[in-house]
DNA sequence: TCCAGACTATAACATGTGCGATAGCGGCTG
DNA sequence: CAGCCGCTATCGCACATGTTATAGTCTGGA
């Protein structure tokens, strides 16, 4: 119940933010449930292979910067 | 362990072949494991929503009949 | 013939997800 | 003020998925 290590929850929040959604319009356009959004968001669980890959999408159709993105700061 | 009634095994096999794919490769092109694209086929679970969508995607991007369609044999 | 590799089937366990419900919060309105 | 509404946080349970491991089949090569 620590739940997760890695803020996978700022990140999608952020780009939540940014794209002025709600986390039930979020969840729709990734195709998955608000529960689960809100969970991202609150570090009780990552998200899937597949939701990763939803949420790079979204980053990209919007021109917004890799939310998941592990090489950060690479300079 | 009656499996899944639906058979959308029979329809991701099908698609599968068509595309002279391993479930190893399919899986790695829809983003899931290997094990799910195996118990999607003998009929153990049936795909989530994201996975549904990828699916569909992937028919779409081979210009294949659409396999996870509901209404077939419309006429 | 024996063996190795590719592909498939199945299992167990931990974790992610869908769904429904409940609760809290601020804002707005009657 | 009370009540509604949009949004968020959290829970519980069933089911889907990821990971790893084992075993079966088949095919080609030594």
């Amino acid at each position: 119940m620590t739940k997760t290590k890695d803020d996978f929850g700022a990140r999608v929040k952020e780009l939540r933010e940014q794209l002025h959604l709600t986390q039930e319009s979020m969840a729709e356009s990734l195709g998955v449930s608000f529960a689960t959004v809100n969970r991202w968001e609150n570090g009780w669980t990552a998200p899937s292979k597949l939701a990763l890959r939803q949420i790079e999408l979204l980053c990209k159709q919007h021109h917004i910067t890799p939310v998941t993105d592990d090489r950060r700061t690479a300079k």
